[in-house]
Formats: C-alpha cells, sequence, structure tokens
DNA sequence: GATAAATACATGTTACTACATTAAATGTAC
DNA sequence: GTACATTTAATGTAGTAACATGTATTTATC
C-alpha cells in the first residue's frame, strides 16, 4: 500500500518529505516485524545487532566505542547493551591490554548458538521480501539509501 | 558512504538482508538528524509527527487510536504523547458525541504556529537533500519501500 | 616530568516504550 | 433485554534511551 494510503495523507510539500516521512514509516515496520521474531529468543533488536557486529569480529575483540559507531548509538547506551549480553553469557568483556580505557568485547560460544538459532528464521523472513521486491530492486533501495546519507557531510557548513 | 563502510561488514547473506540493515542505520541517521531540528523547539519526533497528523485534518478531529494507526505506534503511547501536546498548549482533547469511548484530539492554533516555525526549517533540510540524490530517485526510493511493506499480506498466513 | 585536554567507559536521572491490566462504552448472540 | 465479547483509551510497571556527569586512563603542551 503506498505512503498516501497508508498515513492518510494526500500531499507532500516534496519527494524528499514523502521520503523522509515514509523512510522512518517503513523503519518502525520493519522494527516491529523484528521485535517479534526476537521476542520469543529473549533478545532486543538492538542485543542482536550488537551480537551480529560482534560476530563479523571472528575472535577479534573490538571496543565498546566501535560498536557504538557502527550502530549510530550513543556509548552509553551500547554499554549497557552489553551489560545485557553478559548477563545472559552471549559476550564476554575484558581489560584491552594497550589502552587501559578501553574494554574488548567479544562474543561467546554460547552467542554463536543463539545467532545460529535465530538466523535461519532471519532469513526466512528476508526472503520473504522477494514477494513484493526483486533482489535488483532491494540492491537499488539500498544503494540509494547510501547516496542519500551523503547529504550529511554536504550539511556541515551550513 | 556504503552501508559496507559504514557499518564494516563486507557481506550480507543477501540483497534483502543488506537492505533491512541499510533501512535501520539510514532511520536512526534521519532519526537523529530530527532530534536535532526539533530540539530547540522543544518538541519530539513523535509529537511532531502527531502534530503533523492533527494539522492534516483541518478541524475535523481523529480518534487516539487512528492517529496510532498512522504511525504505527501503541495507542498506550500515543495516549502519552497526546498529553504532553495538551500540556504544551498544542492541542485539545474533547470527548467523542458520537461513541464515547473514543476521544476527540485536534490541533490548537498555538499548535499551528510551532508547526509553522518548524517548517521551513525542516523543509530546508530536506531539500538539502537534493545535493545527494534527485527527486526522481526520492520518488523511486519512496515508492520501491511501498512496494517492500506489502510482504506484510504476504505474510500472514505463513 | 607536570599539567591540561581528550578519550573511553560507566552511571544517575529523567523521559519514553512495550506490555499487561483496568475501566468504560459499545456491539453481538441468544 | 441480559450476558459476553470487543473496542477505546488510560495507567501501572519494567525495561530502555538520551543526556549530563563522573572516573580512570591516555595524549599533547609547556
Amino acid at each position: 500500500m503506498s505512503i498516501e494510503t497508508d498515513i492518510k495523507q494526500k500531499k507532500f510539500r516534496s519527494a524528499f518529505q514523502r521520503l523522509a516521512i515514509n523512510l522512518t514509516y517503513t523503519s518502525n515496520w520493519l522494527g516491529y516485524k523484528q521485535l517479534e521474531l526476537f521476542k520469543e529468543h529473549d533478545i532486543t533488536s538492538q542485543q542482536y545487532n550488537v551480537l551480529r557486529i560482534l560476530r563479523g569480529q571472528q575472535s577479534n575483540p573490538i571496543k565498546v566505542s566501535d560498536i557504538a559507531d557502527r550502530m549510530l548509538d550513543k556509548n552509553s547506551n551500547t554499554s549497557r547493551l552489553i551489560d545485557k549480553l553478559l548477563v545472559k553469557g552471549f559476550a564476554k568483556r575484558t581489560s584491552c591490554p594497550s589502552d587501559r580505557r578501553a574494554v574488548d568485547v567479544v562474543i561467546t560460544e554460547t552467542g554463536l548458538e543463539l545467532l545460529s538459532r535465530i538466523d535461519p528464521i532471519l532469513e526466512e523472513w528476508e526472503n520473504g521480501l522477494s514477494a513484493s521486491i526483486t533482489e535488483e530492486e532491494a540492491e537499488l533501495v539500498s544503494s540509494l539509501l547510501d547516496k542519500m546519507r551523503e547529504s550529511d557531510s554536504n550539511n556541515k557548513n551550513q
């Protein structure tokens, strides 16, 4: 259904406004979908996000601030997210030897197991998208979103 | 910058996974931008969202649940969002005469004034996007997001 | 080498969200 | 018309987020 119908707004002041609103709406939609998927595994989207980043590191530890960067999150929240993962046994936290301010985080075996249980479910859902958009279209949207975020650097001196 | 570089993940299991992750990332990016814009007007993105919907109604009142629908939000949160707008004098709440369970919400003059102050700022930011993507591309992304959300109905019986 | 500034993380506080529950009004079956 | 389910909104509670601040460590400047 078009965003016009979904939010019952007929006119937008520009294609860019429509895009901004649609982006937020679609992200909410996606967020609720994911919430539903993750709920039964006693984990949140944010926590999954951290675990995915940790897995990407293989056994290489990663700092809290680097995780926060990749999530566009505040350090303080990431700190507490990792607390939760620690309590559940999905991550380990050790002091970084080269910089004692920093904290090295790695995923545990239990964490990897959790991901391997969640992955097929997520994958199935993602592939369900192919019923509505093609792979080429998905790639197209993704690359246009990349382009859109580039306005960041353009706007900095305004 | 590409999402691969932003989140430093080189491989995705599919174009659809990349899209899902990129969508969340870009929406967070947009969210922080808006937060910044709204902050000095003592209002949140969510509250602005409600006001925008109320303005779209002109003087026609709208029910709390209808607002929630258009925001993909929970009724309970919308209820409290409106509380905030009420306190600030941006919205009015009256009992619906035809259905006394419902609550009619309308925007006030003060609310309209606030929007008219915020609009040009938002508009300027939105138009700043044109430095990175064209109007045609914005429309394209928007329509593809619409298409993407259609998998909702497809997935319902799975 | 001492001092100032910056960095990395943690935490207290306040506000917001999800979820479950409550309360009132309406709809439906009999 | 009464009994039961549904709808609509509000609220209590627990968890999460944003923001400011605190503490420890490192880097830069003199």
